[in-house]
DNA sequence: CTTCGAAAATGACATATGTCATTTACAAAA
DNA sequence: TTTTGTAAATGACATATGTCATTTTCGAAG
């Protein structure tokens, strides 16, 4: 029998889903909680195999309080329901280890997204998953040729953003340290930026 | 009902993935193919809801083979089973749509791994998970604690990675110049690093 | 061959940076 | 009160960095 925990501000979701999980034979609603810090509080005594918890609310979101009742020794896997597509939650939500992250208007795949999440396995939502391969191949948001900036210049810029001096870029690329200096002073010029540091923020911020 | 069709080269495999299922019951085993070339021969003919397929298999591996399976116009879901966690793989699994990844080893879960996937979510092992975060962003846990990096100092090196020079961060937080100077100092030697640069660095890799 | 132009290199300079030893300020503990 | 510990500041120093003017190299175009 798996034990849940259901997290969500608004009563008609937080009932809806209850009920659609207690038809479940192999599943038990424990508590139901209105709120992030209902959670927290319940969270200790329920000790819920699962929390299924709305990522959005009022007060204190999902991932504040996932992230509080994981800090607070809870071994139950969370997962998270959303209306929305946002990078930034499922950045969140992978950071502080939840186990599943899917779309509420799917809730006819809860009870086996909660079994599977039970299990130890880690679910998404499908929508959510398509995200998944851009966000890993971390796309450019920055066009090279449209700061003049040359194939040479852009292996500079990633040797800077690994942190190497311009002795160590010159070694790697065998130009003289001070032609690199100049390389990196041409790039800065044409980034409208003022020093390698800069560029490194810039390289991590804009390029990958 | 749902319909599978197991591709795994080791017939011990195969045929034990094919009890485990067997044994639900709402999930058939319409199928089992010995390589990934008879998979995408058997796919259209069989149509299977979901595709357990081992991920290294001789000849044709499981990510050409599932390609190429889609590609054929199934609709079936794909579910990888591995041994290993290869960074490798899983990007090229995201990448051609594959709707699940999970580990051998806990085949306990397989069954409500095949729901989850049959429903539409994707199903991640819980291993394969862990590693998401770092493979969205490249960033590892990072914990200032472990390092006697004092709160101030957390406050220097997010400045340090906005690009800001000392004496800009010296009159946010008004100190002088000095002090930052030996703060950065403080920092670098405690992280072993050598200049702000790399610092910079080292926040967008391991921190944020 | 000569000319031309871009890439590479050099030298000089001002500034920022990082390290270190030392001092000051100040609050908590004795 | 004095003592003590820590954060903050100072000053000195070597080095790295960024800018600029100039020169050299070298291959392609004439």
């Amino acid at each position: 029998m798996i034990s849940v925990m259901i997290v969500d501000d608004d009563p008609f979701v937080s009932g809806s889903l209850k009920i659609i999980l207690d038809n479940e034979p192999d599943i038990e609603v424990k508590a139901v909680a209105n709120s992030g810090e209902e959670a927290v509080k319940l969270a200790p005594e329920v000790a819920p195999d699962v929390i299924v918890m709305d990522i959005r609310m009022e007060g204190m979101n999902g991932t504040e309080a996932a992230q509080k009742i994981l800090e607070n020794g809870s071994k139950a896997a969370v997962l998270f329901l959303t209306t929305f597509l946002d990078d930034e939650y499922i950045n969140k939500a992978l950071k502080i280890g939840a186990m599943g992250y899917i779309i509420k208007q799917d809730c006819g795949s809860l009870p086996s997204s909660v079994r599977a999440v039970a299990s130890g396995q880690a679910v998404f939502g499908g929508k959510v998953v398509e995200k998944l391969p851009d966000l890993l191949n971390r796309k450019e948001r920055f066009d090279p040729s449209e700061f003049d900036i040359t194939p040479k210049e852009l292996e500079v810029i990633g040797f800077v953003a690994d942190g190497l001096s311009n002795k160590e870029i010159a070694e790697k690329m065998f130009l003289g340290e001070g032609t690199v200096r100049n390389m990196v002073s041409s790039i800065l010029t044409k980034l409208d930026l003022r020093d390698r540091t800069q560029l490194a923020c810039f390289y991590y911020q804009k390029m990958v």
